[in-house]
DNA sequence: GCACTAATGTAACACATCGTACGAATAATT
DNA sequence: AATTATTCGTACGATGTGTTACATTAGTGC
């Protein structure tokens, strides 16, 4: 929220006190957190009515949260919210210098990715993934938290996936085959260890579906089709952000394709969480 | 001057008609236009006093100005206030009620981050990491692919670093201690087995840092220091794309904290590999 | 200097505001 | 099963609200 109420100083409050509330405490927690402006601005008969409940009851939660009464806890969120217009862009200047140009950074990552699945790209590089008896994943050590997310997302549309790491990339690749495909990535520091995995899948007939930094990367001769992100530096390292953004897509986009049967799983594994009371709530 | 402040269209509206008023009228505009938040928050009275002048005269402004009252000049000034203080991104989606499309939540998403480390947030969040004997990583099924991009990159700044995913989490924590620290993430559907194992940590005096997307997550209660982020939906997904950029901000700040500690790392790392031939070029 | 008009402050009122004391209903405990 | 706690809503009072009607002052042209 480039900051339009809640990540306020009064939300720590509400925070603080989370553990002891009543549920009704926590509806209107809930309502004040998505619409601050409700405490800014509302009155107590406003807010009881949004939450569904009583006049006290939206007193008694300001006194929760160790406030004299509702009209101390509005003053205080107006005061946050008055510090919070003043300046927004003196904000921007303050921590600017360091942080602004990681963001313009990421921002052109994202940008890029998008990029790359214009038009029926995204299909393109998909339907080898649908199509597929098994899907292979090898990613290089930099390239693993992206290589997780499409390995957990496409586990839960389709089976038969596996997902090969830097240091797994050695064995189990006999029992690929034609019908099978493969995501693979690759950047900057092309590792060779990648590569000629790529290559034994390729020539096993696999379809290979490449995603790099560049059309120079070892991988795009081998791909069938391959497409081409940017990765921003954060810090002095390589980020995973754009990776995993464009790996997501490729989940969606999968699981579009897949429709029901893919929504059938999901359900499948819903239900088995909420069996397993995995969940708080 | 032009810096779109506190100046709201009503405020111009009151700009605007400030050649037909009495004297005490632009007295009142001036400190209106002074001080905006008077208008918004402040009721007849206090705008009456801060002027130094009577409460009908407020009224009689208001009126001139075109509104049946002050009530509803206060109305007007809040709505557009409202306005401006919802992100972009809401502004879109309460302007036109389409759908997000993906690109605008995960911008939103990208942003909810750099908000949350606004200021020298970001330097409470990682001073427990860097000063910690260990640092214990701790995530749900959802959050893995952000728990790996902190593990790899934490793994190359400083030793010490355990990750704990959703299946391992029942063991290991044996030897957590106070001088340790833990980055716990947690989102939505806050998972019981998260929970429980931060509150053993926390039990045993280790420093809690918590990922979460809401101050009512249960991990909040339980945390030293915390932020809130976004997750987007991708398809039928939730998103690591914020998840992994806070990792990736974390990691880089824990690099500049310790500095020569962390690149003489780095250089062994990288000479290492080097070495080994893993590298293409 | 005087009447007339515009401008401002004073007084009064109807109403909405918040806060609290009391009681019912539910959940937890013995 | 009975009892204790807790939670929540209804009813009431004190304060403050915005507004209107009236009185007062200041300014202006004849």
């Amino acid at each position: 929220m480039n900051s339009p109420g809640p990540r306020t100083s009064t939300l720590d409050l509400v925070a603080a006190a989370s553990n002891s509330l009543t549920p009704t405490d926590r509806r209107i927690a809930e309502a004040v957190l998505a619409e601050p402006t409700l405490l800014a601005f509302g009155t107590v008969s406003d807010l009881a009515h949004h939450v569904g409940t009583s006049r006290p009851s939206i007193v008694r939660f300001a006194t929760k949260l160790g406030f004299e009464g509702y009209t101390q806890l509005q003053q205080h969120v107006r005061s946050d919210l008055s510090h919070q217009l003043s300046r927004p862009s003196e904000r921007i200047r303050s921590d600017g210098d360091k942080v602004v140009p990681v963001r313009v950074a990421i921002n052109d990552a994202i940008a890029s990715v998008f990029d790359a699945i214009e038009g029926d790209r995204l299909a393109e590089l998909v339907e080898p993934v649908v199509r597929a008896d098994k899907v292979w994943i090898l990613s290089g050590e930099t390239s693993q938290a992206g290589a997780h997310a499409l390995h957990s997302g496409l586990s839960m549309v389709r089976p038969g996936v596996r997902s090969l790491g830097e240091h797994s990339l050695g064995s189990d690749l006999s029992d690929a085959g034609p019908g099978d495909a493969a995501v693979v990535f690759d950047f900057y520091r092309y590792r060779r260890p990648v590569a000629t995995a790529t290559k034994v899948l390729a020539d096993a007939g696999t379809t290979i579906v490449a995603i790099t930094d560049s059309p120079l990367s070892p991988l795009v001769e081998l791909a069938d089709t391959w497409c081409q992100i940017e990765v921003p530096a954060i810090g002095p390292f390589d980020s995973s952000v754009s990776v995993v953004a464009m790996c997501e897509l490729l989940v969606a986009a999968v699981a579009k394709a897949l429709q029901d049967d893919a929504t059938n799983r999901i359900d499948r594994i819903e239900a088995l969480w909420e069996e397993t009371e995995a969940f708080l709530q």
